[in-house]
DNA sequence: AAATCAATCAAGCGCTTGCTTGACTTTCTG
DNA sequence: CAGAAAGTCAAGCAAGCGCTTGATTGATTT
């Protein structure tokens, strides 16, 4: 036919989404991903194996991207400045914060949550899978600012993840531009006050 | 007897409130609270009729005088300086950071966790009895940030409390004085930038 | 036309959950 | 010291969980 099958395997991890958004990654069934779904309380399992490898899964569908687009920014600064550095890291967030795809956004709320509070199967992720990601951009931030030490560095930075988290709890995050800059703002200003 | 009993309905509280820091809120069954207090599994409901219950009363527990505690730094600053509110903020954090019951320092990371990703009965309790505490504390802030629009003051209030959330995450999380300090540094750069 | 295969389905497995029950034991009180 | 009240217990309930099963479907391949 002409119009293409949107698979069920890919419709199952857009309604996982939204329900994880709404009602956390643990407390959100795989029978209420089914029936949101409109299939069977088995096709989870039979296209995912387990409710972990959809979680991963999904993670991973928006994770990799989001990632790729932070290092390909970071990679194309020419002056190691704190705002070139910082902009690598949120933008990517304001960009999917902007999509015009329901899906894209809660993603971001279920990413907010499970930076401060992960489940299982995102630690695992962020240990496995992007910890050379995480390093990179550790490192970068330390050549923007010099005058720290190593510790007050991670330590600056893990606080101002903590502050970005937050900003995407409320439904509108980051849609507005003028609200992108404001925490840009405020991130930079911690990151190098002294 | 000379040694007083510590009542079951304590020692429940005091189980939960480390299994809740170790597994999450949600994750913690009835059974495992019973099981570590070494009591029978119908406990739980026999002392506090629900789990909900259980969970609410855990909370208030520590909230009540920790927000008495801020609420009465507050009241006795005389200039209201930005310095001075954060002080009233994080301080009665430091202090339950550093008090030498384990229990304690447990609730903090629980507190930071329901800070992003609050369950259902913490978000209640916001809603209703830490309400009016809540106002009284962001109106104080906009006291001290008078340049700002009252938009702004919430917003950048929101932002310091996800970075003070990330800060208890870690096992050490604001023992360290000087920790609870370069925290400190951070929240006000980001609080009085222009 | 026959065989193959991924996908879907209804049904239900074993297990865990929060909570209840009714009997027993301890503690308080008049 | 007797009786009431409070606390604890083993046992078990209904509901819900993730996951499995074996049959059925409907294209695609032989």
């Amino acid at each position: 036919m002409n119009i293409p099958k949107i698979h069920t395997r890919e419709r199952l991890l857009n309604a996982a989404e939204l329900l994880f958004d709404q009602y956390g990654v643990e407390a959100t069934t795989t029978r209420q991903i089914a029936a949101a779904t409109a299939v069977n309380s088995a096709a989870p399992n039979f296209h995912f194996g387990s409710k972990s490898n959809l979680i991963r899964e999904l993670f991973q569908r928006r994770m990799i991207p989001l990632v790729a687009r932070r290092l390909d920014l970071l990679h194309t600064i020419e002056s190691p400045c704190i705002s070139n550095v910082v902009d690598s890291f949120v933008d990517p967030l304001a960009e999917l914060a902007q999509d015009k795809d329901e899906n894209k956004r809660a993603f971001l709320r279920i990413l907010a949550r499970n930076t401060v509070a992960p489940c299982n199967e995102f630690a695992d992720l962020l240990d496995t899978e992007f910890k050379e990601y995480t390093a990179t951009f550790a490192s970068a931030l330390g050549r923007a600012l010099p005058q720290l030490t190593a510790l007050e560095c991670q330590e600056r930075f893990d606080l101002s993840i903590g502050a970005i988290a937050q900003a995407h709890r409320h439904e509108k995050g980051l849609q507005d531009k003028r609200r992108v800059q404001r925490l840009k703002t405020f991130v930079i200003a911690g990151l190098t006050t002294d």
